[in-house]
DNA sequence: TTGTATGCGTTATCAG
DNA sequence: CTGATAACGCATACAA
């Protein structure tokens, strides 16, 4: 079934029949005889075909470290969803925590292959840069700051801040931070500095011992709650750069038989999904993953439609969800 | 840039730097040529145009209930890897549970927009069926059993009756269920058979009462682990169909301080990847579902390169996780 | 081995 | 408003 076949079926040109699927540029008549005809057949127009002509494949690319993470998960569904709505589909390239696949996947979609992606990525190094720009379709991020695209992302710092000084207010003074390495430029430096800053603008010192630093799983959080509870000076608090990291500090600490929060209380950041059946359960700041998904679609939707819309940058809040771990 | 310039920059024709391209009929001299030309240009074929000649896109399509969940995730980071190793893309169609975006998935991959779908169901109905049927690309099923197309699924029977033994080898004989609807044919259906049969054949008498259906989540587990709690004649031990509502499960028990395991043991299928720091860690059974969705991916590349492959069903095995909450 | 010609199924142009 | 016709970029049958 082609369009010539339906234009043969209806006595008209082909031509007048894309202006029908397309436009609507076409006399009553011969409408209700193209209409006829399509229906009979059931015939649809060829993807592939249209694709070739228009240059464009209403298919966006999204590109992430990896899948099964309860945060990135949430991104994608709400990617996912925001896309079904406009009618746009998704190509997921997961890059397994490989750089290197990150690049190849940019390369890959550089051949116009989709019509815009969407990048979730920990870190942007020079050479994120340099394909991104050498890139003819557009690219925002999702998840960190960059200054040179569209980008969507939390308030890290803010979300930090608000939760050290929460910690503050229930009394702890000597609070330990459990983070991840600062080549993450959102979860590993700006989360870190707004537990920092706001250690500082309440006068309490901070304590470099007491500074911990590990990768996104939950034995980090295991292993270095249990060092800092081997120290001679331990804390009274912990916080957590993120809710796994959390999950694993109080199952360590649940193991050691310090109670949580009397004797240390522990914070994340994320609202994971299953945080709160945690024993206690976890004080942490909701994060709208969900959300910020829907807006990166839009975005790069946006940029689609209108390519020299300009590059923005959008902060999404946070909420401090208390709970019983602090 | 087309292969029309490059075949004009090295002075061949078109079908030369296609042949070059693909099957490699051509003399040495020339090949040279193209070469450098093609290096020279950083020369990229248009994958629209192949397609559109070859009618292969190298993508399949790959449609999900929802991403958002520790079990599907994990899934598809196992086709994703696969997929990447084999060179093939992948089109994630997320029908956020509603069976008519899985219908209308279908009917989109019907237009060959991709060579072959992986689907992840929960339920196969009439209508499935007969869209399939009427698909020209093959379509293979992950985690559940289908008849009609390849398969590859979990021995959701075997697991909980081996499961079912674990309790009452350690004693139990009042063992609850709480599952989900029988309109999921592996959780729902096999995994409850699988619980009755093992009761059955220890001569212990199933009691109904006992028998709790809900949803895939953790509100599931928790408000039917309270209910239970309320009856006079209250359970030892509670089966739960998944570890996200065995989660709701221990997280109510806790809160009504019921001692798990000694009062009440609990225990789930799935080794989600946070059960183990629950309290008290959670004893469950491991599906390999990362390995599942390897297999699927391998599957449909199976079919796609030959499509006249016979159907096929793999059961993928289980291992059981013993931890402290059984 | 090589090049020419043709077709894949649309959409866009342009003259009627 | 309408219908030829020319691209879009490639791969292949076929003739050379």
């Amino acid at each position: 079934m082609t369009i010539s076949d339906i234009a043969k079926m209806a006595g008209v040109s082909p031509a007048a029949v894309s202006r029908y699927l397309n436009d609507g540029y076409v006399s009553e008549e011969k409408r209700e005889k193209i209409k006829e005809a399509i229906e009979k057949t059931g015939y649809v127009p060829s993807r592939q075909a249209q694709i070739l002509r228009t240059k464009r494949t209403k298919i966006v690319g999204v590109i992430i470290p990896k899948i099964d993470s309860d945060s990135i998960s949430r991104v994608v569904a709400g990617i996912s969803e925001q896309l079904l709505e406009e009618d746009y589909q998704l190509l997921l390239a997961n890059t397994e925590n490989d750089i290197k696949n990150e690049i190849k996947y940019l390369k890959t979609f550089k051949q116009s292959f989709v019509d815009g992606v969407i990048l979730i990525a920990t870190a942007i190094t020079d050479e994120h840069r340099k394909v991104i720009k050498s890139l003819k379709i557009p690219v925002v991020a999702v998840g960190q700051k960059v200054d040179f695209i569209s980008s969507i992302y939390h308030d890290d710092y803010g979300a930090a801040y608000a939760m050290t000084a929460k910690i503050i207010e229930k009394g702890h003074k000597n609070i330990a931070f459990i983070g991840v390495p600062d080549w993450d430029a959102a979860v590993g430096v700006d989360r870190l500095r707004g537990f920092k800053d706001c250690l500082a603008d309440n006068k309490l010192k901070f304590n470099s011992d007491w500074l911990k630093i590990g990768m996104f799983d939950m034995d980090n959080g295991y292993e270095n709650a249990k060092k800092l509870m081997k120290m001679k000076k331990k804390p009274d608090a912990i916080f957590c750069a993120t809710d796994t990291i959390a999950m694993g500090a109080i199952h360590c600490l649940n193991e050691l038989k310090v109670k949580v929060p009397k004797d240390v209380a522990v914070c994340g950041i994320g609202n994971g999904k299953t945080v709160r059946v945690m024993e206690p359960p976890l004080t942490t700041a909701d994060y709208y993953y969900r959300e910020s998904g829907k807006e990166g679609a839009r975005m790069i939707l946006e940029k689609i439609e209108n390519p020299k819309s300009p590059v923005m940058a959008t902060m999404l809040g946070f909420e401090i969800i208390e709970r019983e771990s602090l």
